[in-house]
DNA sequence: ATAGGCGCCTGCTGGC
DNA sequence: TGCCAGCAGGCGCCTA
């Protein structure tokens, strides 16, 4: 932050997002005020009030290094920072990542509205999390996964987080009882504050702005921990496939209904209704 | 309007 | 040892 772009310079190959890098020029002389995230896009507001927007997809890597650092193979962007010594460099190996330039706070406003983000998870309304569970026959698993129901929460998080709120991945949105869906609401935010501590997972590529990798795959309690004994009993992590992404849980501490009877549910279902579960797919994965 | 499937990419791993 | 199918942190488009 602070620093102006000296320079643009991209490959030729196109990631995500729109095609034009007519705008390289334009940026040039620009200083970046500040960086700042909404979901899982970073902005980066830059004077006269332009933004570039940036999304990591699953490769990207956002880092800071030296100028005369070796350009790494997939580095598609190379933002030349104005003290002369430092590069911002965007290197995203499977290219679902995007750099996206917005001429003005409205064209910002518009890009996020489109894409209809929810709340940040730090602060859900309860009110709102109830009512968009409620309303919802989906698994938790896809609702979890989708960004205008929550914007920030990956497939890790998604598993991570319904292990620590004891619920399963396949229970659908209005199985849930006021009591568990604020226990996942809470479980949400206690996963992300404490990966966040430890600045985010690495599994192969990524690393955070100063090229250091994450820690937080150190505390996987379930994703990837197939076969593991689950930390809490000790019975197996199993991997099941659930709107289309690789779901990690233990079947015994994320029972498919309320661990307690009597309770009241948040939408209109009788309690384990076999219906309302989510249809698993077969697959080898995991 | 909603939900699910698939395509976009490249690299790596495991099974044969 | 080499080949190849299948899988991987995500999103957006298409269809039913």
């Amino acid at each position: 932050m602070g620093r102006r772009i000296r320079s643009v310079t991209s490959s030729a190959k196109r990631l995500r997002g729109p095609a034009s890098t007519a705008w390289k020029t334009h940026v040039i002389g620009r200083r970046i005020n500040s960086i700042w995230r909404r979901g899982k896009w970073i902005v980066f507001d830059l004077t006269s009030s332009e933004h570039l927007v940036f999304h990591l997809g699953m490769t990207g890597r956002l880092t800071v290094v030296r100028k005369e650092t070796p350009v790494e193979s997939h580095t598609h962007w190379r933002f030349a920072l104005a003290n002369g010594r430092q590069e911002l460099r965007f290197r995203d190996v499977r290219r679902f990542g995007s750099v996206t330039y917005l001429k003005s706070p409205q064209a910002l406003d518009r890009f996020f509205e489109e894409r209809r983000l929810g709340p940040e998870p730090f602060s859900v309304p309860l009110a709102y999390w109830h009512q968009r569970l409620l309303s919802t026959k989906r698994c938790l698993k896809a609702v979890l996964l989708d960004q205008t129901v929550v914007a920030g929460v990956g497939n890790i998080y998604a598993d991570e987080s319904l292990f620590i709120a004891r619920i399963s991945p396949t229970r659908t949105g209005r199985q849930l009882t006021l009591e568990e869906a604020e226990r996942l609401r809470r479980a949400i935010v206690e996963v992300l504050r404490r990966a966040i501590t430890r600045r985010g997972a690495t599994i192969r590529d990524y690393v955070g702005g100063s090229g250091r990798e994450g820690e937080y795959q150190r505390e996987f309690r379930v994703y990837g921990q197939t076969g593991a004994p689950c930390p809490r009993c000790g019975r197996r992590i199993e991997c099941i496939r659930l709107a289309g992404r690789s779901t990690h849980f233990c079947r015994r501490c994320q029972p498919t209904r309320p661990q307690r009877k009597g309770q009241r549910l948040i939408g209109t279902e009788h309690e384990g209704s076999q219906q309302d579960q989510c249809r698993i797919e077969h697959s080898n994965a995991c």
